[in-house]
DNA sequence: CCCTGATTCGC
DNA sequence: GCGAATCAGG
């Protein structure tokens, strides 16, 4: 896989977006943490916390120089924000329920007198798909992308159904990828035992998923659920 | 062990 | 430019 102008759109949406250099990788496709690392380092993309980087000049309590480990003679290119100062803990806004009051006053009473053409009303025609999605006429496309987001944006916040669960960006290799529930339904999501290595499944679900091959000409056992069948939960 | 991002360096 | 290998912290 190469670097083209759309896989780099994507790898530039997500990092800012928080997801992890894994994430980014298998959402890609193709390319390996390592690769979207390089690259993102390569397209200038900020660095987020890295568990190895906390700090700058962490002398321990060497007396001596301590042996220079110097790989490299790095250059000393290094930005002006020199924020030497002994790593005061930012004062992190806690994400408490408190309201930017700086949002700009609510449409509330919002003075519609102005020129705004009718937004007419037309029929729309809304069908549910399969899943619960909703199903969009041709005329239905929303503009592509929403025009420049209003405020900063912030990860979602997993719905209440979903909390603790384990959701499609949670699965790894090792993760049992037995879905629970139905896709669309609100509470939808993975298993997320410990897999049965060498199956994507955990062992209760391999033995859910595979069926001993018998011999020929015997007679199959209690048949499995259709697929379509009634909803175990 | 697993994960994470940073960095290096041969290609 | 690319990314595997490596490093190093959580």
């Amino acid at each position: 896989m190469s670097w083209t102008d759309e896989r780099i759109d994507q790898l530039k949406g997500m990092w800012e977006r928080g997801l992890t250099a894994s994430q980014i990788a298998d959402e890609l496709g193709g390319v390996s943490r390592n690769a979207v690392i390089g690259k993102a380092h390569r397209l200038g993309l900020q660095s987020r916390p890295s568990p190895v980087k906390a700090n700058e000049a962490p002398r321990k309590t060497a007396a001596a120089a301590p042996p220079p480990p110097v790989r490299k003679p790095a250059p000393e290119v290094e930005a002006p924000r020199t924020v030497a100062a002994p790593v005061a803990p930012a004062p992190a806004p806690s994400r408490a329920p408190a309201p930017a009051p700086t949002a700009p006053a609510a449409p509330a009473a919002a003075p519609a007198s102005d020129d705004a053409p009718t937004p007419t009303p037309q029929p729309r025609i809304i069908s549910v798909g399969p899943g619960g999605f909703l199903r969009q006429g041709p005329g239905d496309q929303q503009a592509p992308i929403p025009p420049a987001p209003p405020r900063r944006l912030v990860p979602a916040k997993p719905s209440a159904e979903i909390a603790g669960k384990t959701s499609l960006l949670d699965l790894t290799e090792r993760i049992c990828k037995w879905p629970m529930g139905h896709p669309g339904e609100p509470d939808f999501h993975f298993c997320g035992e410990q897999v049965n290595p060498g199956f994507p499944y955990c062992v209760e679900h391999c033995g859910r998923a595979y069926q001993a091959q018998l011999p020929r000409g015997t007679r199959r056992p209690p048949p499995p659920l259709p697929f379509g069948g009634p909803r175990v939960r």
